[in-house]
DNA sequence: AATTTCAGTGTACAGTTGTGCGCTATTTTA
DNA sequence: TAAAATAGCGCACAACTGTACACTGAAATT
């Protein structure tokens, strides 16, 4: 029962994600990826990938998933960080800015999927923006004490905003993505002071 | 001199573009056309796409150029409407968010292009996303008399959350959309009021 | 110790892709 | 009216794709 076997199969199940995930790149998407290269890159014969996935689409599914994990762990880390005292806003920036430069394949895959055409993998990736939103989402509402609709609507946009930018800093060098950093938090600004505003307005009544 | 031949060119030029937009779709993303399917359903033989394009890189410019034009000329007219008065964010996104629905295969284009693997698509897209969201700050800064910076931050935000929003419509019915069309309002004028006030404080100093 | 399970292999096949080449029919030019 | 240009066609080819199938050797089970 000590499981050699099982231990290689995890082993070779690795060895194909990271396959996958080191030809993922800039100019090639999860769908521009053949069963074959990925299992040459992964030393594996063709056939034998199927011991591992049924198919290129549940390979898929799993990078979605690992990489939306990856995400919220560093999230979470970075909640920590907030306790300990300081913005919010810039130490949520800076963190996700750091997800995307340390794992570029992985964000890059969760948007483009995003508008992909596979509805499952827009599904997954919707799943993992949600949780995401949600959680951004309660924190503001007790920390701010904002309507809660409205800590809603403020999280959303300030996560559509992040990620877009998260998207244009794929492209940039370090000095254009801090000046990029800059400007995302100005723009966050200005949304949590509409926000606030548009609260109190409400709470007033 | 009466150019029936690049009278006859012009109109198979056009069937080929037709069938590629025709074949967009949500499941069926640009990169996942080929060649020989657009020139069949143009009712060409495959060799003869080479007549009108060098690539199917050279289609798909051609593809995300139209696409922008149309944008452009559809917020042309709702400035339009604007001038005759009216809410400057509603008719805006009312505008936008028909163009996404009358034009969804342009719209996805637009979209999925702008993460896609090309860097010249990627490019091209940018450049429609930047005029129009030049052009916005433009407005914003003489309507509102911002301070230059400050508009164009709001406008660059305010492009980023309906584009995102656009994507999100197309997965939607019509009574979903007009919920999300409600929050993207609301969203815009937490923007707009946050850089209101920062403006303010700018020019106070 | 005998049997079963199963990760990984190699071969094979049918389907699809882009594209080079030579040809034809018709329009355009000279 | 003769010559040149060219949109469109069919054929051919090599490269690649996913995957079905039968097989092997080692680990796990009995």
């Amino acid at each position: 029962m000590s499981g050699v076997r099982a231990q290689q199969k995890e082993k070779t199940r690795r060895q194909i994600i990271e396959a996958a995930l080191s030809q993922l790149s800039a100019e090639r998407s999860f769908s521009g990826l053949s069963l074959r290269e990925v299992a040459k890159e992964a030393g594996l014969a063709p056939t034998s990938f199927y011991r591992h996935f049924a198919d290129m689409d549940e390979l898929g599914l799993t990078l979605v998933d690992e990489a939306g994990l990856t995400l919220r762990q560093l999230m979470r880390q970075a909640r920590q960080r907030i306790a300990k005292g300081g913005s919010v806003i810039k130490i949520s920036v800076h963190t996700f800015m750091e997800f995307v430069e340390n794992s570029d394949s992985s964000f890059r895959l969760l948007l483009r999927e995003r508008s992909g055409t596979s509805a499952a993998f827009r599904a997954a990736v919707n799943r993992e923006i949600r949780y995401f939103t949600l959680e951004l989402s309660d924190y503001l509402q007790t920390a701010n004490k904002l309507d809660a609709e409205v800590a809603y609507l403020q999280a959303n946009a300030a996560v559509t905003i992040v990620f877009s930018a998260g998207a244009e800093a794929l492209d940039m060098d370090k000095k254009e993505r801090e000046q990029l950093i800059d400007n995302i938090v100005l723009q966050l600004r200005f949304i949590a002071r509409g926000a606030n505003d548009f609260s109190a307005r409400i709470q007033k009544k």
